[in-house]
DNA sequence: TGCACATTGTGATTACCTTCACGAAGCCTG
DNA sequence: CAGGCTTCGTGAAGGTAATCACAATGTGCA
C-alpha cells in the first residue's frame, strides 16, 4: 500500500465529495469508471488513488457507496477535532474565516492573530483575535496544529517561524514569500497573483494560437494552486 | 527553445519579483544560485526556465538584472491591458476583486457579475456589477478575455459556459466544481477546501511520524493550488 | 597575454505520476 | 451450473518535470 501523494489527497477529497452526491441521490454502488466522470479523472487513477485506502470494491459492484465515504473520512479527515489558527484579518483572511467557519468535518478555526491593536480581543465570526505576539502561547494553550498564513509578504516568515516554533506542522500560506521551514513541516502556498497572471498568460497564447490556426493546445483545465 | 509549462510561467513571476527586489536594492547583476536561493528552488530550475525565455547571461557575471526583468514582462505579461470580469461578489469574490484591484501589471478587472439583483448597477472597488445574465453582451463589449468564477459551486459550470461562449481564454476557478470547457481554454482551479484538507492531513501524518520517530518526510513546503 | 576559476547552457539521468493493459474475480443469464 | 461480460487491482510502460553533471565561455588577475 503506497504512501499517498500530495495530489492522490487532493483527489480523495474530491472523490468523498461526489460520492456525498451520489449517496444522497440513493445510490449504493458506483464504478470508478462513474467516479472518474464526475472528478474529470481517468478511472484508472480512481482505482489507483482508492489503491492507497486499502478499500477494496467487487467486479460487477464497483465500489459500496457508504463504504468508501467511511473509507475516505477515517483515512484523509481528523477523527476528532483539529484546530486552526489564522494570522491576519485583513481582507483575505477575513473572507477564509467567514469561508472556512463550520465547513469542513472536525476542523476549526479557534484563533486569529494580527499586528493591528485595533482588532484585539474582538470577536470575529466566533473566533477571538490576539496580539501576533502572543500566537506562541495561544496556540500551545489551544492545541492548534494546523496555521493559515494571510499577512503582508514581509511578515510571513515571522509568523511562520511563531508558527512553527508553538508546534504548527501544517501552513497554508497565502503569502508571496517561500516560507523557510523545517523539514517535517508542511506549507501549501496559496499564490493568487501568480495564479491570475498564469491564467491570464495562458488565455493570451491561446489567442494567439487561434490567429496562427494551431491545434491550440493549452496545458488544459487542471493545476493545484501552490508555490 | 522549449514551450513554458504551467509551472515554469508560475516561478518566472517569481523570478521576476525577486528581481524587482534586486533592482532596487542597486544590484545590476545575479546569478542562478543567488535567484534559486531567494525563490527557493534550485539553481538548475533557474537556468532551465530563463532557457525558455531565450535569454542569456554571462559566465561570470551572471545575468543582467534589469534585463531579465524585462524579458519576463515581455515574455509572461501583457503588453497591453488586458481585461479581466469575475463572477460572484460574495464573500470570496469581493476579497479577489479588492486584492487584485490595481495590482498586476495590465491587468484589470473590468466588470462583476451577480446573481443578486441588488447588488445589480452598483460600483464596487470602481467595477460595475451585472447581472450575470448579461455577462455575454458585456464581456464582449468591454472585450474581457479571463474570467474569475467565485459564485456557488452549482452555479459555476453554467457561468463558465457563458464566460467561453462570450470568448474569454482563461478562467481562475474557485468552485469545486471541474469545469468542462472547450480544448484551448485554459482553466486553473483554486480548491480553498480542498488545500485546507491536505495541509490539516499532512500535518497530522507529520505528527504521528514524530511519533513514529521515522524521519518525518512531508512532500515538503511546495505545490500549486489546481485541480 | 595567458591561466585559473566560477558560472552558464544543456544533454543525459532520475524521480514522480499517470496511463495502459491484462489477469483475476464476481455476477447474471440461460 | 457454466459461460460470458464487466469491472477491479496492479505490474509495466510512458510522459513530464526536476536534477545532475559537464563542456563551453568569459572574466579578472598575475
Amino acid at each position: 500500500m503506497a504512501r499517498a501523494s500530495y495530489r492522490t489527497i487532493g483527489r480523495l477529497t474530491h472523490y468523498w465529495r461526489v460520492l456525498r452526491d451520489l449517496e444522497a441521490k440513493g445510490q449504493t454502488h458506483a464504478y470508478s469508471h462513474l467516479l472518474a466522470a464526475k472528478a474529470r479523472v481517468t478511472a484508472a487513477q480512481v482505482r489507483r488513488d482508492i489503491m492507497v485506502l486499502g478499500y477494496s470494491g467487487t467486479p460487477a459492484r464497483g465500489y459500496e457507496v457508504r463504504g468508501l465515504i467511511e473509507c475516505i473520512e477515517s483515512y484523509v479527515f481528523p477523527a476528532s477535532e483539529q484546530r486552526v489558527a489564522i494570522a491576519g484579518v485583513g481582507n483575505i483572511g477575513l473572507a477564509l474565516l467567514k469561508f472556512f467557519t463550520g465547513r469542513r468535518p472536525n476542523l476549526r478555526i479557534v484563533s486569529s492573530f494580527e499586528a493591528n491593536p485595533e482588532k484585539f480581543d474582538r470577536l470575529i465570526y466566533g473566533c477571538r483575535c490576539h496580539s501576533i505576539d502572543r500566537a506562541g502561547e495561544v496556540i500551545r494553550q489551544e492545541g492548534v496544529s494546523v496555521g493559515i498564513i494571510a499577512v503582508p509578504d514581509g511578515e510571513a516568515q515571522y509568523v511562520a517561524d511563531t508558527f512553527v516554533d508553538a508546534g504548527i506542522r501544517g501552513i497554508l500560506n497565502f503569502a508571496r514569500t517561500p516560507l523557510r521551514v523545517p523539514a517535517g513541516v508542511y506549507v501549501e502556498n496559496i499564490d493568487l497573483a501568480m495564479s491570475m497572471d498564469r491564467v491570464a498568460f495562458f488565455a493570451r497564447r491561446s489567442l494567439k494560437k487561434e490567429h496562427a490556426a494551431s491545434p491550440a493546445k493549452a496545458p488544459s483545465a487542471n493545476k493545484e494552486s501552490n508555490s
